[in-house]
DNA sequence: CGGACCCTTGATTCAGATCAACGAATGTGG
DNA sequence: CCACATTCGTTGATCTGAATCAAGGGTCCG
């Protein structure tokens, strides 16, 4: 059945706060939440008729895999994201699961009925584009140039600041989501090189390691610095 | 004045495509044209109360400028497309056009009211806006793997493809608007680099330069599978 | 004519890729 | 509960593609 929206833990923050009560329970009745786990395919790159879903909570890679089947990181979606490929005839990217994830799902058409019939839904759906646009324009910043210790600086301050519930504070620790390998593919370096960078981050106490995939952030500022640097 | 749009050559592709003829008079009072040569600046970076236009003809970069004076290219405009950043306090980039260049511009208020009163314009944008990101993920996954020749190849290739008036062929031959320097910020390379791999491009016979910015693609498919390639 | 860009080409260096091996954690089935 | 496989992460040695450093030529424009 579908989701509670009263309940929901993003529902002023996702594009279906743009809608009254009445509208957004009447727009819930179209969609259904779906659980996923870790590596779970919400969308497959190829697919006809897409769908599209708001994130509830957890978070999902947007992946384009190549001929030899290497993967590339374009996105990451956070709660509150929207992902879902509306106007397409078919899918372009694969979207998948970096750990257990609540989602709330429409079919396209069910979608873009909704968009006819509630022109605040498009406006809020443009400004979460809008939102999805600067992110992928900052990770093209981000990955395409930079020495190797900048582009991991700067991908661990923006997963920082997307695990702070304050806006503009980043969190101060935080639990990697991504394996080694998926932040190598998504910065564009290889497993051994994040490996190594992250490792020297650790022995200049810019960051410490807690348990498997937790970080935490020593020296923030030093950290941004790096980010920011150039060529470093 | 505001622009004839019944003589606008990008009237039935741009944003306001969507509206009816009156409503598109309506909304063109509200607009100005505005014609920009190589270099010139349309909105630049940190300004307050954004506005935004539709590109008419010509080609902008939309840049960011980092704190050593280097620049990165973020996107390409092409005739049709929108830029300006809406719902935004100030401007996170630069917009400059990248030869003689026509356009629609708009206030942020004036376009943001426009939204509201036509919800077709709103539902046309975020099409749009949809299809920047498109694009933005394709310059991502260029940019960010494979070696000098897969990239370049691939912005020849893309560059070629916007050059054509059929949407699914790339034209045979285009004037390239960017400079080296250009190309290289955009890809993540260097002037040399790119100079190198162009000039290795001509002597495999791939591609023949006719001027000073003419490239003729002699051989499309065998450029297209360099762009491909993973490590090439 | 002089200056400012652009582009090209060559020599050298270096950051990160590649190749290789191993250890730790997780999960599976007997 | 333990052998085993698999995935993930670390570390070391070596190699290489592109960056960097350097120099020179072409073209446009005031």
């Amino acid at each position: 059945m579908t989701l509670a929206c009263a309940r929901c833990p993003v529902r002023d923050r996702a594009a279906c706060a743009a809608l009254s009560t009445a509208e957004r329970d009447d727009l819930a009745r179209a969609g259904r939440t779906r659980r996923l786990s870790r590596g779970e395919t919400l969308f497959a790159a190829g697919a006809p008729d897409p769908a599209c879903a708001t994130l509830i909570s957890g978070a999902l890679k947007v992946t384009q895999t190549r001929a030899d089947g290497s993967e590339r990181i374009l996105a990451l979606i956070h709660p509150a994201g929207f992902v879902g490929e509306l106007f397409q005839p078919f899918t372009h990217y694969d979207v998948v699961a970096l750990g257990p994830a609540e989602l709330c799902v429409f079919s396209g058409s069910q979608f873009e009925y909704a968009l006819a019939r509630f022109p605040a839904l498009t406006a809020a759906l443009l400004r979460r584009t809008q939102e999805d646009l600067y992110a992928s324009r900052a990770l093209l910043s981000l990955a395409g140039n930079g020495s190797a210790a900048a582009r991991i600086a700067g991908a661990i301050m923006s997963l920082a600041r997307a695990a702070s519930d304050s806006p503009c504070h980043p969190a101060r620790a935080l639990d990697l989501v991504l394996t080694r390998g998926e932040l190598a593919t998504m910065l564009g370096l290889t497993i051994e090189t994040v490996s190594r960078t992250i490792g020297r981050f650790e022995r200049d106490r810019l960051i410490r390691r807690t348990g498997r995939r937790g970080i935490e952030l020593l020296d923030p500022a030093r950290l941004s610095g790096l980010a920011e640097a150039i060529t470093a």
